[in-house]
DNA sequence: CAAACGTGGGA
DNA sequence: TTCCCAAGTTT
């Protein structure tokens, strides 16, 4: 057992590549995130589980900045998980705002109502019955375990394989996906002990949130520049650039007109109207031409999630055929 | 495992 | 203007 464990483990005086022990590495980042973090209301004393559980989803690829104002009412309108869950899909999609992604809005609500009706409206301590709820996932799962009960997880999202990827391995990125060995690395990482655990993850996260970023690394300020074998390496590029998102032309761009159209709705949207809306929008001057892209699946699933890519894609097909008048016989509407 | 999924600000 | 990227999850 102990002799399969990464080296860090097996020897506390193990040296990272660059040359300091692991020990110091570690308590120089927790020693620069006790005076350099961010004063957020998610890590506030008076913090509840929900909000973090809140926050943690809102943050998923969205900045801190765009998250703040909308937690904020979020968190004042429905203060409890049975609040959201009572409430309508509407609401809970037009609160979410522009946030982007507004599946997770949904995914949040349903497992408000998981929260309410299988775990007695306490959000659940445990890993694998937080993993279980909708819209939680890994990163999630053990970012609220960690961050709002304090308990012992590995903690692994982007930053944090940034972070490692430097420090331990001397690239500028990480892969594309986890790896396994990057998550045997942040295990042998965690302090043993419980509090040191979890300012570690929290520590390297911010370092990797306010230093160690992906663009433009501001390494005279980082706390264990000496200690990293990326910068001893001469910083080089990373070896493999991300891909970029397709966007314009495609269904998504025309989703995301729909959403505008729909957030800002009060009463249900007849689909003429929503059609006429859409086609003064950039998103139908690019690609297709027609209103087409206003699929059929997505139509009556616009505040549900998506139908199965073989039925999108099926009424997006014959959408592009028949034009508008195709469109008639889809609804849409606002539920509740 | 790759692709899909929103949005907006900075380089 | 175009491209990159931000506390990921799901299929």
């Amino acid at each position: 057992m102990v002799s399969r464990l990464p080296w860090s483990v097996m020897n506390p005086n193990a040296e990272s590549p660059a040359g300091a022990p692991v020990e110091d590495v570690r308590r120089a980042v927790v020693e620069w995130y006790r005076g350099s973090a961010r004063d957020l209301p998610w890590r506030a004393p008076q913090r509840t589980p929900w909000g973090v559980l809140v926050s943690e989803i809102m943050l998923q690829q969205t900045p801190v900045v765009r998250v703040l104002p909308v937690w904020q009412r979020w968190l004042q309108r429905w203060p409890t998980p049975s609040d959201l869950a009572a409430a309508s899909p509407a609401d809970v999609v037009r609160e979410w705002g522009r946030l982007g992604y507004p599946r997770r809005a949904l995914r949040l609500h349903a497992a408000a109502q998981c929260i309410r009706d299988e775990h007695g409206g306490r959000v659940p301590r445990d890993h694998a019955e937080l993993l279980a709820l909708p819209g939680i996932g890994a990163y999630t799962a053990a970012a609220v375990a960690v961050f709002a009960f304090g308990q012992r997880h590995t903690v692994v999202d982007t930053n944090i394989r940034r972070v490692e990827a430097r420090l331990f391995s001397g690239r500028a990125l990480p892969a594309r996906s986890l790896t396994a060995a990057e998550t045997a690395l942040a295990d042998s990482l965690l302090p043993e002990d419980v509090a040191g655990s979890v300012a570690w993850n929290q520590a390297v996260m911010e370092l990797g949130a306010l230093v160690c970023m992906a663009r433009s690394p501001r390494c005279g300020e980082c706390p264990v520049r000496d200690s990293c074998a990326w910068l001893a390496a001469g910083s080089p590029p990373p070896e493999e650039t991300p891909r970029g998102q397709a966007w314009h032309g495609t269904d998504r761009q025309v989703r995301g007109a729909i959403m505008a159209v729909l957030r800002s709705a009060v009463d249900p949207v007849p689909e003429p109207l929503l059609l006429t809306d859409l086609t003064g929008s950039e998103a139908l001057a690019q690609g297709h031409g027609a209103p087409p892209a206003v699929v059929v699946a997505e139509l009556t699933a616009l505040w549900r999630l998506p139908a199965p890519p073989e039925q999108r894609r099926r009424a997006l097909t014959g959408l592009l055929a028949d034009g508008l008048a195709a469109a008639d016989d889809a609804g849409v509407s606002l539920p509740g």
